[in-house]
RNA sequence: GGUUGCGUGGCCGAGUGGCUAGGCACAGGUCUGCAAAACCUGCUACGGCGGUUCGAUUCCGUCCGCAACCUCCA
C-alpha cells in the first residue's frame, strides 16, 4: 500500500506524511475575516482543507483541525495604516463591530454547510483571545524581535533575519524585498519598511480598541494566528494551510513571529496552500466586478452562468481539479460537472442490476488500491475522479455483456464508493431523487399520475395525447425516461 | 522590475523519459411508436526554438505568452 504524501511550500517537493506526534495530527487553517460576504474563492480552499481533514481521518488520524475566524485587526492595506476592516463596515451600515462579525460568520457557516464541509475541531476568534495575543505581542518584545513605537509595536524584521530566514516560504529575500518596497506614507514609525505592526494604536474614535502595556490599541492581521495556532496545536505542529495568496505576507509573517516567540524556527512541519480559482482565466475580483457569491450559482442568479448549479456539482467541479492548480469556474465546467456527477450516480446505481455469481469480473483490490494511491500522492482528487468514472465503465460493460459479480463484490464497491466518494471527497449522490423531498409528497403524486395516464395512452397508441402529456411535463422540468422496465421519471 | 508557478486535443483538467488519465462536447451505434434519457464505440494532444538521450510532452537552456504575490484578498 502507498503512503500518503503532500506537497510542502517549504521544500517544494512532496514529501512523506510523518506528524510529529501520531496518531495526532495538528492542522491548522486561516480562515475567513468576517467583513463580507464570502465568496466562491474562499470556499474552495475551505472544501480543499475539508477534504485533507477527511482523509486524514480516513487513515486513521486523530486530527485537531483549527479554522479561525478573524473578526478584527485585519486593515485596509499593508502600510501598516488605514482602517480595520470590520470596523469600516461597521461604521457604513451604522451597526456595531460585533453585529458585522456575527452576521458574516453566519453567512460563512451556511455557505460551507451546503457545501458538506465539516466543522473544525475548533474555530477561534481574534477578539476572543486579547489576552494571549497581549501576551505574545510581550513575548516578541521579550526576545529582542520587536519595538515599541509610538504606542504601536513593531515585528523587526532585518534583526529577525540576522538570525533567521524571512522569506523561506515565498522564496523571496530580504534584499530584493528592501529594494522593491514601494514608498508608502506612514511608514515614519517603523525602522525599516519591511517591519510590520504587531500591535496597533487606535486612534481615539476608533471602536475596536483594548487596553495594553502600550495603550489601547488593537492586534495585527498576522499576530492572531500564531497565537491561536500556538495555543490549540502547541509551538510545534504538523500542517498549516491557506490560500496560495497568503504566502507573502500572511504566512511570511506568522512563521517569523512563531519564531521569534518560542525559539523553533521550524514551528509548522508542512506548509499546504491551495490555489486561486478564476472566472474566465481571471482571478475573481470584487473591485471589478469579476466574481459572484456561491449562493448565487447555488440559485442561477448571476448573469455569468446559465443555470443554476447545486453545492454538491460545485463540489464535485472543485474535486475534478488537483487544489494546487487554478482551477477556472465556467459554466462549461459547471455543466460538465453536472453530467459527470449524474453518470457516476447512474453507475453506482447500475450495480445492482448485475448478475449475481460466484466468481467475479470486478478486481476489488486493484480498485481500492487506485483510489488510494491517487489520494495518497497529494489528495490527488481528479486522478481519483477517474479512477472511479473508469469503475463505471467497468460496471456498465459488466451488466452489458452480463458478467458476474459476487456478493460480497458488489458490496465492496458500493462500500468503495461511499468512502471515497461521500466521505472523503465530501461528495453526497442524491441516489432516491423521487423521494428526496418529503414536503412535494403530493407533487410526486401528481407527477406520477400524469405518467400513469401517458402510459395509458401509450399502450392505446394513443401517441398525440402521450407526447403531449410528455412535452407538458418536460416543460416543467420534469424528465421521463422511458425504458423496459416501465417510464421513471425525474426532476 | 523581483518572487512563485503555469502553458496539454473543441472545452475543462491529470500525468509520465518509452506502455501516452478522466469528464464535457462532437460523430457513429444500441434501445425506442417517435423522442429524451441511459449505455457502447470512435476522437491521440502536450507554446516556439535549441540541447541531453537509443528515445522527451516529460530533463536542461532560451524565447514567447499567461497567472498569482510584491497593495486588502482564500
Amino acid at each position: 500500500m502507498s503512503e500518503l504524501k503532500v506537497y510542502n511550500t517549504l521544500s517544494r517537493e512532496k514529501e512523506i506524511f510523518k506528524p510529529l506526534n501520531a496518531p495526532h495530527v495538528g492542522m491548522y487553517v486561516c480562515g475567513p475575516t468576517v467583513y463580507s460576504d464570502v465568496h466562491i474563492g474562499n470556499c474552495r480552499t475551505i472544501v480543499s482543507f475539508d477534504v485533507i481533514f477527511r482523509y486524514l481521518q480516513y487513515l486513521g488520524y486523530s486530527v485537531r483541525y483549527v479554522r479561525n475566524i478573524t473578526d478584527v485587526g485585519h486593515l485596509e492595506n499593508d502600510a501598516d495604516e488605514g482602517e480595520d476592516k470590520i470596523a469600516k463596515k461597521a461604521k457604513l451600515d451604522n451597526i456595531e463591530p460585533m453585529e458585522v462579525v456575527q452576521k458574516y460568520t453566519n453567512g460563512f457557516h451556511e455557505v460551507v454547510e451546503l457545501l458538506n464541509t465539516l466543522k473544525p475541531s475548533i474555530e477561534p476568534t481574534a477578539t476572543g483571545h486579547m489576552v494571549e495575543q497581549i501576551e505574545y505581542v510581550q513575548g516578541i518584545i521579550n526576545s529582542g524581535y520587536a519595538y515599541v513605537s509610538n504606542g504601536s509595536v513593531y515585528f523587526d524584521v532585518e534583526k529577525y533575519s540576522e538570525k533567521y530566514n524571512y522569506g523561506e516560504i515565498s522564496g523571496r529575500k530580504i534584499e530584493d524585498l528592501k529594494n522593491n518596497t514601494r514608498d508608502l506614507k506612514g511608514q515614519g514609525e517603523k525602522k525599516c519598511p519591511l517591519d510590520f505592526v504587531i500591535w496597533k494604536k487606535a486612534e481615539p474614535k476608533h471602536t475596536m480598541q483594548w487596553n495594553s502595556p502600550w495603550g489601547k490599541g488593537f492586534p495585527g492581521w498576522h499576530l492572531e494566528c500564531s497565537v491561536m495556532s500556538t495555543k490549540y496545536l502547541g509551538e510545534e505542529f504538523d500542517i498549516h494551510g491557506g490560500g496560495m495568496d497568503l504566502k507573502f505576507p500572511h504566512h511570511e509573517c506568522e512563521l517569523a513571529q512563531n519564531t521569534a516567540c518560542s525559539g523553533h524556527s521550524h514551528s509548522v512541519k508542512y506548509w499546504l496552500h491551495s490555489n486561486m480559482l478564476t472566472l474566465n482565466g481571471e482571478k475573481m475580483s470584487k473591485s471589478t466586478g469579476q466574481f459572484f457569491l456561491p449562493k448565487q450559482i447555488f440559485e442561477g442568479t448571476t448573469e455569468l452562468l446559465e443555470k443554476a448549479y447545486s453545492p454538491m456539482v460545485v463540489r464535485f467541479a472543485m474535486m475534478q481539479c488537483h487544489y494546487r492548480s487554478t482551477m477556472d469556474l465556467s459554466n462549461d465546467a459547471l455543466l460538465a460537472a453536472e453530467k459527470g456527477l449524474t453518470r457516476l450516480k447512474n453507475g453506482l446505481e447500475a450495480i445492482d442490476s448485475s448478475k449475481e455469481g460466484e466468481e467475479s469480473f470486478f478486481d476489488i483490490n486493484g480498485i481500492e488500491a487506485s483510489f488510494k494511491s491517487a489520494m495518497d500522492d497529494d489528495f490527488n482528487t481528479p486522478v481519483l475522479v477517474a479512477n472511479l468514472f473508469d469503475v463505471v465503465k467497468q460496471i456498465n460493460l459488466a451488466i452489458k455483456e452480463e458478467k458476474l459479480i459476487s456478493k460480497n463484490d458488489r458490496e465492496a464497491l458500493k462500500s468503495l464508493f461511499d468512502v471515497y466518494l461521500t466521505q472523503i471527497m465530501g461528495v453526497e449522490l442524491n441516489t432516491n431523487a423521487q423521494s428526496d423531498s418529503d414536503s412535494n409528497l403530493v407533487e410526486d403524486d401528481l407527477i406520477q399520475l400524469a405518467v400513469d395516464v401517458r402510459n395509458q395512452a401509450k399502450n392505446n397508441k394513443d401517441w398525440e395525447t402521450s407526447d403531449l402529456i410528455r412535452d407538458k411535463l418536460t416543460k416543467l422540468g420534469i424528465q421521463l425516461k422511458d425504458s423496459k422496465d416501465g417510464t421513471q421519471w425525474s426532476k
